[in-house]
RNA sequence: GGGGACGUAGCUCAGUUGGUUAGAGCGCUGCCCUGUCACGGCAGAGGUCGCGGGUUCGAGCCCCGUCGUCCCCGCCA
């Protein structure tokens, strides 16, 4: 087949866009053929670009030459239709499509390229498995669904532009080629060719450059960076992800989080969502105790301290440890479970620390009315909710080199409330389709009304910050105290004192913000002063010259005026990836890699020449 | 590093207790069709049952190994 050329024409208009008002306009419509479908002298060919599809009709009578094309048209084909756009009659207009009260009538068709027949079609709505799709990623990224995510994803990081411009932010670019930085994750390395044996590092994120920027004088820093961590993946990780990155001079924690409260909700507003703001706080502690977890999904009813519901004798009787915490879980409008059921969701439990549950209300009932009936009460148990009861084991003994701390929840409580969270959210995972939590969300993803006006998000999308970390973690294999997330977060300023004394109960002023059970970033006021920074260093067990050595550039750089100073990473990937109702960030990435870090598409990681390696001065063990 | 699920036509999947020539829908090819929009009708092509080994008279099915994709634990503050 000749396939023809373009010529001069131009596109007049996308195939999302003609309109009953257009009939009777000359039109030049270009894209890729959807559907053609044949009926012998009459040929319809819808037509798709990123805007829609739109139905050229090819009458035999009208244009022999123009149907004599679209005779030889075929499903992904791109091609040109020079006509006119007509009314539909009114029993055969489509109610289904955005263009369906008109269609053109073509006076000339041009094929302009062919294709060979793909190996799944992007005008199915049933999708091809994942393998398939990553390697004909440029088939799977025709699918509307997918220009929609893409959509979505660019709206996004534009509001986000758009609002911290407004607010003063600077976005600047930081290097990519650069050296290992504090993150705990292993680093992608770059070879040197001019230092044998030097390696850059892919940043795990721009943590020291952007205090640095601040160091700068820059006052406010932003940027939408790509971060590189070498560990292994989830459906909510991959190697390579972006971040929206910022840091500013001078904040209160308060001050972060009106910036980000701005931003998140104009990015929402931007699809098309209201988001309520302020969003509602609470301390680490709190969020353990209230729902197990740091990034609690507010969508479902938290956890209730049912301890009171038992007498000593109740809790003796039952084996449950009177030291730990009581907690009922409480998932709405599931029902009694039968005893499959009960069976099937045991090992959503973990009994690892200690922890066991009674699943069974009947028999508590049977056995312990009166603690039974209080738990209900405590817990605000509707007559067909599920209720779970979670408490330490005192028939296990933890050899527990517990770390109780002034004020602060202890290892072993918190493994009790752990296992209290992650059982929760996995029974509201399993049971979504009873309690409709989730399908409030799913339903204002896929409003409607997002095109023409707002949806209220207040119900769907719930944000919260989580502050007050823990400064460190109790390393149980070398008994150390290791920083929660990195050795730039500042202490709280009363709890300074403690930092040697007690190093458990020291608050960090580091923040998550999480919505709906996603932690969508974290952030800290970092430490400013020299002083405090090595007070730190030591805190950790980490001597003068160690630090000097990993981190010297930035304890210098701290030393000539660093003003106050902090900030916050979200990821980008992951707001997408709620606002576009996905369950993989590999939805909302152009070119994502694989669960083993595989890119299918271009093939990669490869081996590379004897020559290349050569010039690099490596030479492979293996392989 | 560990656990689980999956792998049969281009795609989505079925395949009984191990038994003759491995099936369906969609897609594809050809012919027919002037109002379809998941068009329709007739005919047809298309298979290394992921790969390797084993058990067996006989393996898509059983066993061992291996590769790939996905999910989870560890890991990732």
């Amino acid at each position: 087949m000749t396939l023809d050329f373009l010529g001069t024409l131009q596109r007049t208009h996308t195939c999302g866009e003609l309109r009953a008002s257009d009939a009777g306009k000359s039109v030049v419509l270009l894209g890729w053929v959807n559907r053609r479908r044949d009926h012998g002298n009459l040929i319809f060919l819808d037509l798709r670009d990123r805007y829609g599809i739109s139905q050229v009709v090819l009458d035999k009578d009208l244009g022999d030459a123009a149907h004599a094309k679209a005779e030889q048209a075929r499903p992904e084909y791109v091609v040109a239709a020079v006509g006119k756009v007509r009314l539909r009659g009114k029993d055969v207009v489509n109610p289904k499509m955005a263009t369906g009260e008109v269609e053109i009538v073509a006076e000339e068709l041009r094929i302009l390229n062919d294709a060979k027949v793909p190996p799944f079609s992007p005008a199915e709505d049933a999708i091809a498995n994942e393998e398939v799709r990553l390697k004909y990623r440029y088939l799977d990224l025709r699918r509307p669904e997918m220009q929609h995510n893409f959509e979505v994803r660019h709206k996004v990081a534009l509001a986000v532009r758009e609002y911290l411009s407004g607010q003063g932010f600077y976005e600047i670019e930081t290097p990519f080629m650069t050296r290992s930085t504090p993150e705990g994750a292993r680093d992608y390395l770059v070879p040197s060719r001019v230092h044998p044996g030097n390696f850059y590092a892919l940043p795990q994120s721009p943590q020291l450059f952007k205090q640095i920027l601040m160091i700068s004088g820059m006052d406010r820093y932003f940027q939408i960076a790509r971060c590189f961590r070498d560990e292994d993946l989830r459906a909510d990780r991959q190697p390579e992800f972006t971040q929206i990155d910022l840091e500013m001079t001078f904040p209160q924690q308060e001050t972060v989080f009106r910036i980000v409260e701005g931003f998140l909700s104009a990015a929402f507003k931007a699809v098309g969502i209201t988001l309520p703001t302020p969003f509602p706080q609470i301390t680490y502690d709190e969020a353990m105790r209230n729902y197990g977890i740091d990034k609690p999904d507010l969508r479902l009813p938290g956890l209730t301290d049912v301890k009171s519901a038992f007498t000593a004798e109740n809790l003796a009787a039952l084996q449950i440890d009177a030291s730990l915490p009581v907690v009922a879980l409480r998932i709405p409008k599931v029902g009694e479970l039968s005893r499959k059921e009960r069976d099937d969701n045991k090992p959503l439990f973990d009994t690892r620390k200690g922890a066991k549950y009674i699943d069974d209300l009947k028999r508590l009932e049977k056995g312990f009315p009166e603690a039974a009936a209080k738990v209900r009460e405590l817990a605000q148990g509707g007559a067909d909710d599920l209720l779970i009861v979670v408490a330490g084991d005192a028939a296990t003994h933890i050899k527990a080199s517990d770390t109780k701390s002034a004020g602060r929840l202890s290892e072993r409580e918190i493994a009790i409330y752990s296992a209290a969270g992650n059982f929760r959210v996995e029974l509201a995972k399993k049971y979504a389709d009873r309690h409709g939590a989730f399908a409030v969300t799913d339903a204002a993803v896929n409003s409607p009304e997002r095109d023409t006006g707002l949806t209220d998000g207040s119900a769907a999308f719930r944000p919260i910050w989580v502050t007050d970390f823990p400064m460190f973690e109790h390393d149980e294999e070398t008994g150390k105290w290791m920083p929660s997330h990195h050795p730039f977060t500042s202490p709280h300023e009363e709890d300074m004192d403690r930092l040697v004394s007690d190093p458990a109960s020291v608050r960090a002023r580091y923040y998550d913000v999480a919505m709906n059970g996603l932690e969508l970033g974290s952030g800290s006021i970092r430490i400013h002063q020299q002083q405090v920074q090595q007070e730190i260093f030591r805190a950790l067990g980490m001597s003068d010259e160690e630090a000097r050595e990993r981190f010297g550039f930035f304890l210098e750089a701290l030393q000539y005026g660093t003003p106050p100073h902090g900030g916050i990473a979200l990821g980008l990937d992951r707001i997408v990836m709620i606002l576009a109702g996905a369950n993989s960030l590999r939805e909302v990435i152009a070119f994502p890699k694989t669960a083993k870090a595989i890119d299918l598409m271009v093939d990669a990681p490869t081996p590379v020449s004897e020559q290349q390696l050569r010039e690099l001065h490596i030479r492979p063990t293996k392989g």
